[in-house]
DNA sequence: GTCTATATATCGATAGAC
DNA sequence: GTCTATCGATATATAGAC
């Protein structure tokens, strides 16, 4: 998946048009630091990975911390992102149902699991990062979900924001229990239950703002 | 707080009746892991940390593996466990506040964030302390909460352990978020106002269950 | 641009003197 | 039990030949 440009062009065949090599390189270093994690990747096996030599690398970014940057840059604002551009619309319970489908579809694959693990594991040292990623995949789906809630007036929430994050917020620690936290043998729960759940407890929660 | 054993009994002068040494070893080591993670930290820095001497060190640990597994059990079996020994009563909407605030104040504190974010940055290569938290940790907040949910009929709750799974969830990822991955500036909201809006999305699905 | 070599540092784990 | 020394492996980053 990342090094099939190396063996397409063996030795001297390889093509003088390598007009994005910066993003070869990065295609190549995500699936070592998705694997192995920030301290475990050495450059020697991005640049092996990339299909460039050391040099290269270290031509093209200052340093593994430079690296890493702007890997984590990419990523957040391209590759695992999800789309909001059109705004939510139509029935509660379907436009519900399909976000939350959406979200769930989208954590499980293994790039995104693994991007938040290296997120969370390097928060310490890195909190540009982590606040990089809260900017560009957790904040658009809060902010399209709570200007659903604000225009659909017919659930008369209380809260719409803090719906929204309860929502969201919900979602994304029960995929981490389960996957990145390999809960799914010591406290498996169905995802449909689950989202169900938490659905049946948004949409309960307007009618009696009425009443009450 | 870790090294002071050392500084009280200089060379020489320490006491022969060190009973738990490996006791001392492990308060030494938690906070170098808390800080620098897993492979930041050397077996030299935690020697040190505990005021024992490298041999020490590994005729109590085999290696730094297995230093770090028996770590992880003193921690999620003693230090940062809450306590769930009496089971919740009480009215609905101060149990759940005073939960809430239980679990938020619990989290807040350093050694746990820095402790979830290590066993989240390791998960990857060892499952089984990721296990071991969700065994020791979450799982007993939610089946203390889902065991009231299911004694308090008045709530009518459809789904008793999802919603209980949901509440717990909500307010660890809340946290996660604000502390951990640096929200607070980015995306901040009072925690005041995220439990209220938690507590009234159960508390208010209650009574619609009866009608519909 | 590529390759190989290397300077420098640090780590885990061990060994020996006391 | 402690101290110091060390082995072997690996890492970042650089340098030189082509």
């Amino acid at each position: 998946m990342n090094n099939t440009d190396r063996e397409a062009y063996p030795k001297g065949n390889r093509p003088k048009r390598s007009t994005n090599k910066a993003a070869q390189i990065l295609n190549g270093a995500l699936p070592e630091f998705l694997q192995h994690g920030y301290g475990n990747t050495s450059m020697d096996r991005v640049a092996k990975s990339a299909g460039v030599s050391k040099q290269t690398l270290y031509s093209y970014y200052s340093d593994k911390q430079g690296l890493f940057t702007a890997l984590v840059e990419y990523i957040t604002s391209q590759k695992i992102r999800l789309e909001w551009s059109k705004p939510l619309a139509g029935e509660p319970k379907q436009v519900l149902w399909e976000l939350a489908g959406h979200i769930l579809a989208g954590m499980q694959k293994d790039d995104y699991l693994g991007f938040v693990r290296l997120i969370v594991a390097e928060s310490a040292t890195r909190p540009d990062l982590s606040q990089l990623f809260l900017k560009n995949i957790s904040q658009p789906a809060i902010e399209s979900l709570s200007n659903y809630f604000q225009v659909t007036q017919e659930l008369h929430l209380a809260d719409t924001e803090a719906t929204a994050r309860v929502f969201i917020d919900a979602l994304i620690y029960f995929t981490m229990s389960q996957e990145i936290l390999h809960g799914k043998t010591v406290m498996p729960m169905e995802s449909d239950r689950y989202v169900n759940n938490l659905i049946n407890l948004v949409l309960n929660s307007s009618l009696k703002n009425i009443v009450s």
